[in-house]
Parts: C-alpha cells; structure tokens; sequence
DNA sequence: TGAAAATTGTTATATTATGTGAATTAATTA
DNA sequence: TAATTAATTCACATAATATAACAATTTTCA
C-alpha cells in the first residue's frame, strides 16, 4: 500500500495536470489521489485561484475562462480557449518574465497569449505600460495600470492596432523593455505570420533599450511568412523548454541570453502579496 | 448502467455544445443526457441566459442573437451584466439606428452598452468605423470590419481610450455621423460620468455632420459630473420610452428629434423563438 | 536543539445546489 | 373564447459542499 505524501507544490502540480486532461477536478478525487484531507485541497484550489490558474465551482475546479467559472459581475472577458491551453507553461515564462522589470520602468507589450499571461501578472505594478493589443489594454486598464495605445486600424486575425499610422505614434515612444510574442523561431530569426503586425514588432524591438521575447516550445523551429527581427537585436529569450540543438547555438552566437521557466508551481504567493 | 452525475460547469458546457450542434435545445432532452431533473437544467437554463450564451423560450433554449451559428471558440467576451440588463431594449435601439447609417459611410462610435448593441448589428456591413471603445473596436474588427482607433491612454472606468493624444487624433478625422452614449440627460442637456470621456465626446461631436445620441429611459432626467454637449448640437435621440414632458419640449425646442423604439422588441422576439 | 511559523487535519457551522410537488403561466385546440 | 395541456416558476426539504476556528503536526531557522 503507498501511503506516501507530497508536497504542496507536487499536488498543486497534480491538480493542474489533471485539470488539462479532464477539464474538470473535483475535491474528493484529487483528495484520494494525494492521499491528503479535503480541506487541503480546497486549500490548494484557493491558492491556484488566485493565481488565475483555475476556476473554483461548487464540487470542483475547471479551466478558468469555461462559461461556469463566470460569476454574475464579471467585467473581464475571458481569454479563449487558446489562452488557457497551455496556461501553466506561459504562467512560468510570466513569472521568469516579471522577474526583468523594475519598478517605475516603461514597457511594451506586444500581443498574444503569452504576452497577455506577463500583462496579468504585473497588475498592481507600478509601472507605465505601452501596448498595441486591445485585450491585454483593456485588461491593465481595468486593473488601474498607466496604459498607453497607438492610433491606427484593428487589423481582423488579432485584437490588436496595426498599420502605418500605429508605427508613426510608436517612433515616439522610448521603453525600457519590450515583450514581444512570437509564432516561429529558426535559425536565422524570429517569424510572425501577419506582415502588419511584424512591422510593429519590429518598430517596437528599434524603440526599446532591452528585448524580451516570450514563446512557448510549440514554436521552436517553426517558420512563418514574415521575419520580425534577427537575433541580434533581441537581449533574451524566455521559454519553457531547452531549444534544440542547432536553434540554441544560433541564438547563442548571436548573444541571445536564454532563460528556462520550470512549471512547478510553488509557493509565490508570497511573492506576489507582498510584491511591490 | 450509466447513472453518474454531473457537475454544473460540464452540463452547461454539455447544454453548449449540444445547442452549437442543433441549435435547439429542450429541457427533457439534457435532463435525460445529464441525468438529472428538469429543474436543475432549467437553472442552468436562466444561467447562461444571463450570461447572453443561450435564449430561453418555452419550450427550448436556442442561440442568442443572430442565426449564424457561431463556433463556441470565437464567443466574444461577454459583455457585462450592465450589458446583460436591459438587453431587449438596447437591442431596440440599436435596430433603430442600423437605419440612420447608408453604405459606405464613415462612422464614429462612442463608448458604452447602447453603443456597443449597435457595433453588433453593424456587423458585416460595408462602412469604415472609428471608435475609441476597446470591446467595440475588438469586436468589430474581429468580424472583418475597417475599423480605426485614436492613439492615447486607456482610463480606468471604461475600457476606452482618452486624453489629450485622443483628442488631437479625433481632430484628423471627419464622420458621416456618430453614435454617442451619454449616461444622462437633463433640461439642459447630455452628461456622463467623467470628465475624459466627455472630451472625447465634445470632440467627436464636433467632427461629425450628424450626430445621434443612444440611450436607454433610465437615464432620463439624471445629471452626472460634466455636460458633453447642448442639445443644438444633437440631430436625433434614440431611445425606448418616451422622455417625460419638459424633457421632450426643451429636446423638441433645441431641434432635437426623437425616435422612440418599443415596438420593435415583440417583433424581434417572436422572430427569435419561432426559429428565425 | 528549541521556539516560531507555516502547514495540515478535525470538527462544527454556514452556504449552495438539487429535487419534489403544488401553483402559475403560456401555448394549443375545440 | 374557454378548456386543455404542457412548460415554467415557486417554495420548501434535503443533500452536498464550503468555511471558519482551533488542535495537531511538520517545517524553518536562529
């Protein structure tokens, strides 16, 4: 008989894993599974609320963004469902990613979900924040957060700003750091799809004095219509698996500083209550 | 024998997918698939009604709003319960104004849930849009739509951009007309809540050749912070009730015009539950 | 090692979800 | 239009789950 007890960040761990496969856990079965009192799972489920990482029901935990997970005010729009695939992986690039910024720092955000993770977890920062995505905007906004936004066209495949005129108002702005948010890396650069928004991407790399890019590894070697930057240009890469091979030398010899994010979920909480 | 039971979240989710599939469907029928009584789906029912992902009729629930079925993937965020409230009558009003607007027309929309009924129903037709609204532009440009966007800051309030940058870039622009939100209306005129808004407001007025204003009957005879805009400058007021009587006369004195959508609304309904 | 802090388990209490049958409302048919 | 039937709401009982307070245990760190 194994009898044997985890740790909390083991069952956090637990919880979560079950949760991507199922969609659904409840009290009683991840009790049994950790060999552990309800009460410290509900524990658990509390603190991963908090974390955004799940949603609390009566009788379980689902995916946060599910219809069932809205309580009645909700203000926020939920992500969809390609923002919550995946979540625990860019919830540890966020945390790595948070980990750059000082406070009373300017920053760009560009778009994309694991863009969108960072911009969650810097609420309450005090920083300025420059963003062309109308989600992650909308979303700082809300939280009371300096956001600023270029003029110019709501291009259809994102919710973000593009075009001519959205390039112009960036040229005056000077950050700190930029995050951009990528969708393929080879070995002689980083790829976006849509030619519109790698003009922006590309004008937010020229106005920033450091470059972050945050990708998760479902991207690595993928390469799509539009190159937005080389690899000279970019500071750091902030991922959560190691590259392959050939794709890390690359980077390296380009001087790219990589960064692994593990997704054990400990204890940082801490972390964030007291943050800042 | 299969008798297991479900939870909340995966019967709503289960009553989504199956009305995404046919379109309809009864109380008896996910009572059966989720075994368990009919009463519990009917809440579930008045659950997601409110959150605008189902209508209820009697009978069966069907898909809210348009026919076209839409993929449960590309929902839009829900819009907030202030949004949910009133639903059927900003839905009127909105109808109401779709007839103000001609092809190929340059239009501004403002900010706020009358507002945002109306981006709705503009939805696949052949206009250019600007609006400094968040959720609006997103969902207009989400649909395919031209949609253009000042540059400036994101307020806190209301999820819409603001400020002087806003302002000058509103100046560049010239609208066929615009549809603006007010959150209240005096003997002396339209008010809202705050002060930035009202200057995007007073700006977009002020560019506009025609200018509509959108609001619901509770909001009659209240008076906020800061004026928008006397009434000589409105062309047309859309709303749902009749104004009480010295309202009507200083709109009627100003030249103000005003169109009063009501019977819409049955019309609409009983389109919706015989099945479009 | 020993004291303080954090974590976990237990119990009693509160809250929420569900099921039942009667009362009400809406649709259907003669 | 009245009578009939089906669907819905309402009010309450019951079961399931969550919370709060406190005791027991483990971990941390001086």
């Amino acid at each position: 008989m194994t009898s044997r007890k985890y740790h909390a960040s083991q069952r956090r761990d637990m919880i979560l894993t079950s949760l991507e496969q199922d969609g659904l856990v409840t009290v009683p079965m991840i009790a049994k599974l950790c060999n552990t009192s309800e009460m410290t799972i509900r524990r658990d489920f509390e603190f991963l609320e908090e974390l955004g990482l799940l949603a609390r029901t009566h009788g379980a935990a689902i995916l946060p963004g599910s219809p069932s997970a809205k309580k009645f005010d909700t203000i926020e729009p939920s992500l969809d469902r390609r923002a919550i695939l995946n979540q625990r992986a860019k919830f540890a690039i966020a945390t790595l990613a948070l980990q750059q910024i000082e406070p009373n720092q300017t920053i760009a955000l560009d778009v994309g979900s694991t863009v969108f993770a960072l911009a969650d977890r810097i609420k309450g920062m005090p920083i300025r924040v420059f963003s062309t995505s109308l989600p992650i905007a909308r979303h700082l906004g809300q939280a009371g957060a300096k956001v600023y936004m270029p003029g110019g066209e709501v291009q259809g495949s994102e919710p973000s700003i593009v075009g001519v005129k959205a390039v112009e108002d960036l040229r005056r702005f000077h950050f700190d750091i930029s995050f951009i948010g990528v969708s393929g890396l080879a070995e002689d650069g980083f790829y976006d799809y849509s030619i519109e928004e790698t003009e922006i991407k590309s004008a937010m790399v020229a106005q920033s004095k450091r470059n972050i890019v945050l990708m998760d590894s479902s991207k690595f070697g993928r390469v799509s219509v539009a190159r937005i930057s080389e690899f000279s240009n970019i500071d750091l890469l902030i991922t959560e698996q190691t590259p392959p091979g050939p794709l890390q030398e690359s980077l390296k010899a380009a001087g790219v500083e990589i960064l692994i994010a593990s997704s054990v979920v400990t204890k940082m909480k801490k972390e964030i209550s007291n943050g800042f």
